[in-house]
DNA sequence: ACAGTTACGCTACGACCCGTAGCGAAAGCT
DNA sequence: AGCTTTCGCTACGGGTCGTAGCGTAACTGT
């Protein structure tokens, strides 16, 4: 997922701790200064590393940030909840609460934006932050299966394009109230998410 | 919502003609060369205008790049169905339709992932594309209110509360199963979203 | 200890884009 | 006519890009 590491077995190895320093250099400056306006420059002196030890590991600004990001999403977890529902709000409320620090927002935007035009990357989206999360998804069916809440799928094909929807719907939902419409994503505004997934438009209506 | 139109009682009018120029020259550079490589000299000379132009309506980049999207979004209508679900399958499909071309989905991340650091081009991508929208949802849910496959709310808070619900479920899941998934969004899909929706997931599921 | 290999920091470079200023000409109004 | 605003054009300083070249540092094998 970072830079390549075909086994160096001899010279100097990479340093472990200019990789990091960049992460987190690259998450620092998008914040302070935004996608656009930050320079390669820019994180190559915060990071107290020469510009060209930046080139010499990643191919250019997308991947860079797409690596700087990634990594803030794999502490998603799915919570101890007693029911589907609550596992639902649980998961919102943290990928929620993803989304409003500024580095996670700005960074996950502007490589999904320069996706729209670059297979490459937006397969390397997928691959590094997406596919991964989907471990949550499916986590949170087997225990709701388990539960009887859920009936169990008998098509493997069909499991899955269920785990694909419910995937987008909650992502997707979650994305677009943080980023979009610019609204809370708070305990109530979750719940009343949960219960319109798993009840349906009029029960959550009524 | 395009530049400022202060009454310039005298003088030379501006080019109605370069306007829309401008706007399609935007359109056309997004899709070949993407947002991050697109320069507003690029744009000037496709649209046989000059760079001073250009920066005489329009602020920078960002604020062209909406105005040059926000009229493509103007073409959805709630579609004849008689049904609910035929309703938002017939919403989600044009949704779908529009977000497949290469314009709309680069120029619409593009200046999200810009307004995560930019307040006021946020509100002026709600005030010009998202708001607009929320007519779908409005028209959708007064329909099946009237059919009797919802029920009218009491209060308007709780209604309004609603409406966004639902806008940003539909509207972002769309989205996320378009630019992230990276998966068709036809019928068959469209119609597991509205099943899911109406019924709700262990429904949907059975 | 020593040679070999790779990564590092540093400097410099041409190329490009940015946003603005100044000019003369064009196009409308009174 | 005279006035006003916009237009196309040219030019400018400032910034970023991505790369090349150099000497040095770090680690590995014999």
């Amino acid at each position: 997922m970072q830079s390549r590491t075909p086994p160096a077995r001899t010279g100097r190895p990479r340093s472990a701790a200019a990789d990091a320093a960049i992460l987190a250099a690259t998450r620092d400056a998008l914040v302070e200064i935004g996608w656009s306006r930050m320079s390669l420059g820019d994180v190559a002196q915060r990071a107290g590393v020469a510009k060209t030890t930046l080139y010499r590991r990643w191919a250019g600004k997308n991947e860079l940030v797409v690596d700087a990001v990634a990594e803030l999403f794999d502490e998603l977890v799915l919570p101890d909840g007693d029911s589907l529902a609550a596992d639902v709000v649980g998961v919102v409320l943290q990928f929620g609460e993803l989304l409003q620090r500024p580095e996670t927002r700005t960074a996950l935007m502007a490589v999904v934006a320069e996706s729209t035009s670059d297979p490459a990357l937006r397969l390397r989206i997928r691959t590094a932050i997406v596919d991964r999360q989907k471990r949550l998804v499916l986590q949170g069916r087997a225990r709701a299966q388990r539960r009887g809440e859920l009936p169990y799928e008998t098509e493997p094909a069909v499991a899955e394009q269920h785990a694909d929807l419910i995937f987008d719907v909650i992502a997707g939902t979650v994305v677009h109230r943080a980023l979009v419409s610019d609204g809370p994503v708070d305990e109530a505004w979750a719940k009343a998410l949960a219960g319109l997934l798993i009840a349906g438009l009029p029960a959550a209506m009524g």
